[in-house]
DNA sequence: TCATAAAGTGAATGTATATTCATATAATAA
DNA sequence: TTATTATATGAATATACATTCACTTTATGA
């Protein structure tokens, strides 16, 4: 299913394959994948349209590369901040507000990641479903040490993923009548994890 | 930017109307928006490809009528099923499932409604925007009686929409290893809800 | 500096598909 | 019945756009 691209070897080619990737990052994130045309990516880049195909054989194979790209980044930039974090609760504070951080900085991961589902069904499943194997993973080891409570890990993943994604789409798209700081909705988010929602009685 | 649609009037007219209507349901689930052309939606409902053109003044304005229907549905089944619960915890946990039990049952309105981010943005804007607002109005009542801890109402709403949203597609889409029942991850993420995710100690 | 490979060109091609339109049939109301 | 309106047809149209290709230019290393 993945299509294999041409990496370039020589410094212009290195120039130009990088100039063809972040005109398509800016695009996609302005009109999407389908409005976005390999015109308009040359066009942009600066290049002549049968360029684009020195290196990809198709406009798919560049929007998988990107996809591959930015997960890898997004994964790096959360596990290096929360590394010298002791405690469970504190690397998850640290984590969601990495990937608030990383999607408020790069509000295109959302158009690229999510439209997946529809370009790429067997991309999007690999997306979340490693993210999630990582996120048990950690949660596995702090359930060792009784840090967090005994419940079903993979489904406490995706409600975590589901808390940063959505808290990150309404940061980014400014949903909703009042913008939010990243440190008070990460307040907020870290008042249900710490004490659930509701009032003790 | 909301296309007007064209009512059918004779008994015939709306029998049509809902062919095409439910043709483009199951096509937009199966192969998404873009994938789906008008003629597979004429050919699916065994109508000639301008009929289409009676009713519909483009394909976007079918997929717009599509998702304000889902919108509806979806309210007055979750509305319908928590009216008559007592507390706040009680009508969360039951519009949680009224939510998840829809999703299970009509798969498709995640490709209608999260497809609606790349195909008319405003729509995808007021779609959340709205379900958030009727959320915080719940959530505010709970408030006043002090049945909820006293947050950014308005973050917990996206917050709540991001739980039930990513664990749905979980169930979706059968992510991960095991598959669950709704009821165990209404469980889960109750038991997130009433206590949080970290131990007590 | 010459040979070879890499990079770059842009006009031409082919296909897919949303929409139109002239026309036909069916329903309805007067 | 007849006039009018609603519904239906499907071939034709128009356009958008991904991809190809024959060719040129540039770089590299022997």
């Amino acid at each position: 299913m993945l299509e294999k691209i041409k990496l370039p070897t020589t410094r212009n080619g290195k120039a130009t394959f990088h100039l063809l990737l972040r005109a398509a990052e800016l695009l996609f994130l302005e009109n999407g994948y389908h409005k976005t045309t390999v015109a308009d990516i040359t066009q942009k880049a600066g290049v002549a349209a049968g360029t684009f195909y020195v290196y990809f054989p198709s406009k798919i194979s560049l929007y998988q590369h990107l996809l591959t790209d930015i997960s890898h980044s997004i994964r790096k930039e959360i596990a290096e901040k929360i590394k010298d974090k002791d405690s469970r609760r504190d690397k998850e504070k640290e984590g969601i507000k990495a990937f608030l951080e990383y999607a408020v900085k790069n509000p295109h991961m959302y158009n690229i990641i999510w439209e997946s589902f529809y370009i790429d069904r067997a991309l999007f499943r690999d997306y979340y479903e490693s993210f999630s194997r990582r996120y048990v993973r950690g949660l596995e080891s702090a359930l060792k040490t009784a840090e967090i409570a005994d419940v079903d890990l993979e489904v406490v993943s995706y409600i975590l993923m589901g808390v940063t994604n959505f808290v990150g789409l309404k940061l980014i798209l400014d949903l909703g009548d009042t913008p939010k700081t990243i440190e008070s909705v990460v307040d907020t988010i870290m008042h249900v994890l710490d004490h659930g929602l509701f009032s003790k009685k």
